[in-house]
RNA sequence: GCCCCCGUAGCUCAAUGGACAGAGCAAUGCCCUUCUAAGGCAAAGAUGCAAGUUCGAUUCCUGCCGGGGGCACCA
C-alpha cells in the first residue's frame, strides 16, 4: 500500500511546513497519488501542488519544491528521488533498497501477496449472473456472471465478508408465458419430467410468435401466473419441474466455468413476502393504489417514472420482488454495498428501486450500486432477443473456444501428453472467454465477435498464462531455494518488474473501490510484457550463481503475483500449455 | 417526445480534470544452434462537430450530428 504510506507522507510534510509558517492556513485538498505511465516520470505521482497553488494562489513550483524536499527528507529509506516536474507534478522514485527488501515481503507471503484485511468482516452482498429460469443461459449472462464472480473474489480478497446470491429470474409473468405455451403444446410433450431446455425454448419462441397474431394470449399468460401466484396446484408443479431442470442445466455451466454463489434463491423464494411488501408500502405513504386497483410508487421528485409493483389483476412485478428481496437481505446480512451486476438496459428499473428502497427506509440510496455493462448486440448490431429466437448460446460458445483451445495446444506443442493438454485447453479457454469480458471498462454495447473471442494473443488471457507458465518452466530447471542476495538485484528491468509487483495491492483496492476489473487486466497484461521482455533479454539458468539466484527469486515473485491476480479474475493457473 | 449509455488509429479496446492520448489485432521490416516464437524488437497510424468553464479537457457544462438501449401492468 505505497500510495496510502505516500499520501500520509504528503499530509504530514503539508502539517509541518504549515507548523514553520510556510503556508498560510488552508484545508490540505484531496490528494491524489497516480502511477505514472512512463519510467521518466518516476514511480508514482501527484499533482497535489499544483491544488494548493490554486487554493493559495501562489506559484505551484515553488511550493512543488519546498514539498519535495520536506519529502525526501522524511523518509530516505523509501525514496530515492522525489522530483519537481512541470508544472507542478511531484514524481516520487522508490530506492532500491527499499524495493529489495519489497521482494522478500513478497516471497514472505508466498500464495496471498496483496490479500488485506480492508474489508475487517464487513459484508457485500453482489447479485450477479440471474438467468431467467425456462431459457438457455445466452452471452449477456454469461456478462454478468464473469464480472460479477470476479468483483466477488477481489472483495472477497480484501477481507470483505461476500455474499454471492445468483438471484434467478424464476416468477413473473415470463412464467405464465411459459405455463400457458406447455398448455398449448402438450401434445408435443408425452411427459413434463422428460422436457428439456431446449424444447422449453421451442415451445417459448413458438407461443410468443402467437401471442403476435393473437394478443389474447398474452391475457392467458397474465392469468396463468397469477394462478400460480395464488397457489395452483398444477400451476406449480409445472413450475417445480420446469425450474429444476433448467437449474441442472445451469448448474452444468457454472461447473465448467467454476463459479459458485453462496445463495441461489431466485424471485420465488420472496413470493411469501409481497403482500407484505405491498401493505406496507401502502401503510408508510410511499405507495399509493390506483382507481383500477394497481399500486404504484410516485417517483416525481427523482424526475423518474412511477414504480409499479402491484398490478391491476392483483399479481406482482420486477419491483414487488426486487424490493422484498432488498429488505431481507438488509435484514439478513446488513451489508455495506449491494452490487447488481445487470446490463445496461435495465438502469432504469435500477433507479426506480434504488430511490423506492431509500424512500421505504430500507436501506440508503449510495450503498445500492448497479454495476451496469455494454449489452452484447448480434452481428447485425441489434439486440439478442430470447423472445424471437436470436441469441448466442453460452454452452455452445463455452465448448467453441474450449475445442479452440485445444487445437491451438496441438499446433504449437504437439509433444504435450493428451490429458494435459485438455485440461489445458479449459483453462485457457475459458480464461480467454473471462478475460475477453473483464479487461473492458466502457458500458458501450459490443458487437458479437467469434474472432474476437478467439484471439489468443496480445491482451488475452492465453498471452498472461503462456508468460506464468514460461516462468513456472525456468523454476522446474532450477529450483528456487529461497536463498538469495537481494543487493544482487539492481538492473532496470528486474528494478522496473519490482516496482510493478509492489503496485499489486494498491491495484486490487482500487479495481474494487472503482467497479473496474480493467484495472487489474491492464496491470497484469502490463507486467507481462515487463516479464517477456525480461526472458528475451537476461538468461536465468545460464547466469553467474548470484545473479542467477536472484532472478530465481524474482521470478517466483512473479508467479505468486500473477497466480493471485489470474485467480482474482476467475482464471486459473497451469504449469505447462 | 422524454430519459440513460456510447462515439478515441482500418478493426477491438485503455486513459480518478493533468505530463508526449496507451495497447492489442490487421498491415510493414527484423529476431528461433540460447530457459515454450501463444513471444521479442523497430517503424506507421486516433479523441464525431462547434462553442464554454479551467493554468490545463478524451474526461466537466451547452448545442448539434451519429449509434444503441429504455420509458408502469415483461424481466
Amino acid at each position: 500500500m505505497i500510495k496510502e504510506k505516500i499520501k500520509q507522507l504528503i499530509k504530514n510534510s503539508i502539517k509541518n511546513l504549515q507548523n514553520e509558517g510556510k503556508f498560510i492556513e488552508f484545508e490540505i485538498p484531496e490528494i491524489v497519488v497516480e502511477y505514472p505511465k512512463d519510467k521518466q516520470h518516476g514511480d508514482y505521482s501527484t499533482n497535489i501542488s499544483l491544488q494548493i497553488a490554486k487554493i493559495i494562489k501562489k506559484k505551484p513550483l515553488e511550493i512543488a519544491n519546498i514539498l519535495a524536499d520536506q519529502l525526501i527528507n522524511s523518509r530516505r529509506d523509501l525514496f530515492e528521488k522525489v522530483e519537481v516536474a512541470a508544472p507542478g507534478f511531484i514524481n516520487f522514485f522508490i530506492s532500491k533498497e527499499y524495493l529489495q527488501r519489497q521482494i522478500k515481503e513478497i516471497l514472505k507471503q508466498k500464495e496471498k501477496f496483496g490479500g488485506q484485511n480492508i474489508g475487517k468482516n464487513r459484508a457485500v452482498m453482489v447479485d450477479y449472473s440471474s438467468p431467467n429460469v425456462a431459457k438457455p443461459m445466452h452471452v449477456g449472462h454469461l456478462r454478468s456472471t464473469i464480472i460479477g464472480s470476479a468483483i466477488y473474489n477481489l472483495y472477497k480478497f480484501l477481507g470483505y465478508k461476500v455474499i454471492g446470491d445468483n438471484h434467478l429470474g424464476d416468477w413473473g409473468t415470463q412464467f405464465g408465458i411459459m405455463i400457458s405455451a406447455y398448455k398449448k403444446y402438450k401434445s408435443e410433450i408425452p411427459n413434463l419430467k422428460d422436457i428439456t431446455v431446449s424444447k422449453m425454448l421451442d415451445i417459448y419462441v413458438k407461443f410468443n410468435k402467437e401471442i403476435k397474431n393473437s394478443p389474447e394470449l398474452q391475457d392467458i399468460a397474465k392469468s396463468e401466473f397469477k394462478k400460480l401466484e395464488d397457489g395452483d396446484r398444477e400451476n406449480r408443479k409445472i413450475w417445480r419441474i420446469i425450474r429444476g431442470k433448467s437449474l441442472k442445466e445451469f448448474d452444468k455451466i457454472y461447473k465448467i466455468l467454476d463459479i459458485k454463489f453462496d445463495l441461489v434463491l431466485g424471485e420465488s423464494f420472496y413470493g411469501k413476502y409481497l403482500i407484505e411488501e405491498i401493505r406496507n408500502a401502502l401503510k408508510k405513504g410511499i405507495a399509493v393504489r390506483n382507481s383500477d386497483r394497481s399500486v404504484i410508487i410516485n417517483l416525481e421528485k427523482f424526475n423518474l417514472p412511477p414504480c409499479l409493483i402491484q398490478k391491476s389483476d392483483g399479481a406482482t412485478l420486477y419491483g414487488t420482488r426486487d424490493l422484498a428481496t432488498i429488505r431481507y437481505r438488509v435484514k439478513k446480512y446488513d451489508p455495506d454495498k449491494i452490487i447488481y451486476v445487470v446490463g445496461n438496459e435495465q438502469a432504469l428499473h435500477f433507479e426506480q428501486l434504488f430511490h423506492s428502497a431509500e424512500l421505504l427506509d430500507y436501506i440508503s440510496y449510495d450503498k445500492l450500486y448497479h454495476m451496469k455493462f455494454g449489452l452484447v448486440l448480434g452481428e447485425n448490431r441489434k439486440k439478442l432477443s430470447t423472445r424471437e429466437g436470436r441469441f448466442i448460446n453460452a454452452d455452445h460458445l463455452i465448448n467453441k473456444v474450449v475445442e479452440l483451445a485445444n487445437k491451438t495446444i496441438k499446433e504449437k506443442n504437439p509433444s504435450l501428453p493428451k490429458k494435459i493438454r485438455e485440461e489445458a485447453s479449459k483453462v485457457i479457454g475459458i480464461g480467454a472467454l473471462k478475460y475477453n469480458d473483464l479487461s473492458q471498462n466502457r458500458q458501450t454495447n459490443i458487437v458479437f465477435d467469434w474472432n474476437k473471442m478467439m484471439n489468443f494473443k496480445g491482451n488475452s488471457a492465453p498471452y498472461l498464462l503462456y508468460t506464468y507458465v514460461r516462468l513456472k518452466s525456468i523454476l522446474r530447471k532450477a529450483k528456487f531455494s529461497g536463498k538469495f542476495k537481494p543487493e544482487f538485484l539492481e538492473g532496470e528491468i528486474e528494478l522496473n518488474i519490482i516496482k510493478k509487483l509492489t503496485n499489486f495491492p494498491d491495484i486490487v483496492k482500487d479495481s474494487a473501490d472503482s467497479f473496474q476489473i480493467n484495472n487489474l487486466t491492464d496491470y497484469l497484461y502490463l507486467l507481462a510484457s515487463f516479464v517477456n521482455n525480461f526472458y528475451e533479454k537476461l538468461p536465468v539458468l545460464k547466469a553467474e550463481k548470484e545473479i542467477k539466484l536472484v532472478r530465481l527469486a524474482l521470478i517466483k515473485a512473479v508467479t505468486i503475483v500473477f497466480k493471485n491476480g489470474l485467480n482474482l479474475l476467475g482464471i486459473k493457473t497451469l504449469e505447462k500449455m
